[in-house]
DNA sequence: TTGTAGGCGTTATCAT
DNA sequence: ATGATAACGCCTACAA
């Protein structure tokens, strides 16, 4: 059962290991029939090199790992590709790896880092906020892309790239106070999220100061731990916590596009119509919320630049090994339908 | 900066490796004291076993992997959990592998065989047509999940499981049939593909035929190459064609739930009203089709059901090293806001 | 152009 | 209970 190994393959042809590696890995040195008639073999052998092996001896890898907490943020998926392309691009190679709920993203690092030779890490998405003394232990550059306001550690090279979360909630609050708005409630993240979901809600303050509007904290819904997090069934759940509280609104404004969508399905519920009875906007600006009908106004990252500056930042930090700073990105305001004047 | 191994911490440690590699891997034969220093020298160091090491020298390992053809399924992400409960619960290990759509999702299989050492493969979507003699080339146990109609080769033990993708879709025909419509499109998958895509199609056909309606290939439309295949964009270039085509519709029939949003969309651009101008159905039954407004009628995949049966099947498969035949579950039509009588 | 031998970091075997 | 040592499968000096 044991399977087919490199040596087999050089006692078949008769040749040396050398010489089978040499095949395998296209060196120059080796003479070309000799190289076809070893590839022939393997072939039909289905021999398919050890990669635990490989990675053991190896030195020189040209891997670049992307770490992706919460496999299912459709969010993510476009930015891999542009991963992917830019990556390849430059010669290396990359390998996506998912990091569930409940592991820790860093320990899977400090671990894919030794397995597999790593030369950077991209996490893309995750949680960081007080986990300086982990981050200090990897030991080549890393990304934390859409990551925003975590301080990188001395003694690590690495960088955070997002979205300015406040200012581009601000932007989106602005528009709805333009409109007309006063009484704006907010669905935000889960109480505790002191990044995305805490800068979001301070941009919501921002914008009403602004405008003169006072804060009233009992319109601001967090997220309930027992439901997804950013999911559509959190957002139907909180629109109907809003409009169970007794409290006059004719605008939402959500922490995320999927939200929005779910707090509208609540409205319609009611029998409200949107935007005439109450605008709606989300954040993110993903294809769901131009699909939506009405459509959502909502704030649009731009992934793309994100996703490329994430790949530029790596590259830099490992011909560097010296930390970038954090770079915030500005988002786009897409002015729907969902919103309207009041 | 080559990183700490297991023999450093056995010198700092005073002992020798094997008893650093008893500590490590929870072995009951050595001392409760040693074991106690060994792991705080351990945590001192950050010390962090190199998995490849490890894969090369295991025996039995006790991992499954799972291949996920597009992450960006959300389909998928439910099944995964389940997955994953089911497969800790029996004392097993898995390993998310993300296969992208360029990759050969079994080459991929061949060299994590080795390279991890599994026990089990479950590959969640891709293509496996025609490829009997790849597959036949794994050594251990599989399930194609959601995957029906291939043909488990002999000489590899394997098994498929998904809906009954032919019945499932009839059966949302013969409904919309009963609510009076006779000019039923169906907004289809790629052209070539010959498993999903297909078997829809087909069912399609059985319910016009056992209804007295008469087939009419103009009104069966493909996925275009140039969009991301069952897409939102894709349903609304698809539904767009067909109003296009100048064809009398009462009801469009989808291949999935994204298409059947995509699709509504383009018939609400044309200003007409779902479902009292034009019914939609969807297929899967994803949460999205019941947060759109109107909610969309639709056929419910059991993902739980499916994703408890595949790992049932290769546990079983494991212990047996015999091939299970094929399974085909039952779907539920979920009657709902966008499809009413003509 | 090719082959031999040693070592990558770990675990398994076999002593002690 | 503990340790020395030989693999695991591959790559890479170095030698030929």
């Amino acid at each position: 059962m044991s399977s087919i190994t490199i040596k087999d393959i050089a006692k078949i042809c008769d040749v040396g290991v050398t010489t089978v590696s040499r095949a395998i890995n296209n060196h120059p040195d080796i003479n070309a029939e000799t190289k076809q008639k070893i590839m022939d073999v393997i072939k039909e052998y289905n021999y398919v090199p050890n990669n635990s092996a490989r990675n053991l001896k190896r030195t020189d890898t040209k891997t670049i790992a992307i770490l992706v907490k919460a496999v299912d943020n459709p969010f993510f998926s476009k930015m891999i590709r542009v991963f992917e392309k830019n990556i390849h691009g430059r010669g290396y190679n990359f390998f996506l790896q998912h990091v569930d709920e409940q592991q820790d993203e860093i320990s899977v690092a400090l671990q894919l880092e030794k397995e597999k030779k790593l030369k950077g890490i991209v996490f893309l998405g995750g949680r960081f906020l007080n986990n300086e003394e982990k981050l200090k232990m990897l030991s080549v550059p890393y990304v934390l892309s859409t990551v925003g306001g975590i301080k990188i550690p001395d003694g690590s090279v690495g960088t955070c790239i997002s979205v300015d979360d406040r200012k581009e909630s601000e932007k989106i609050v602005d528009y709805l106070c333009e409109l007309g708005h006063k009484d704006i409630a907010f669905l935000a993240a889960m109480a505790d999220d002191e990044a995305v979901g805490k800068l979001r809600v301070q941009g919501y303050c921002d914008s009403l100061e602004k405008h003169g509007l006072t804060f009233d904290k009992d319109m601001v819904f967090y997220m309930d731990e027992k439901f997804e997090p950013y999911s559509m069934k959190t957002g139907y759940e909180m629109a109907k916590q809003l409009m169970g509280s007794g409290k006059k609104f004719t605008a939402i404004v959500c922490v995320s596009d999927m939200v929005a969508i779910g707090a509208s399905k609540a409205l319609f519920e009611r029998g409200k119509k949107i935007p005439q009875d109450c605008s709606v906007a989300g954040f993110d600006g993903m294809s769901q919320s131009y699909y939506y009908e009405p459509s959502i106004t909502t704030i649009k990252q731009p992934l793309d630049e994100m996703a490329e500056a994430s790949v530029e930042a790596i590259f830099t930090m490992m011909e560097t090994n010296k930390s970038i700073d954090s770079m915030l990105f500005k988002g786009e305001l897409l002015k729907r339908k969902s919103t309207d004047r009041i």
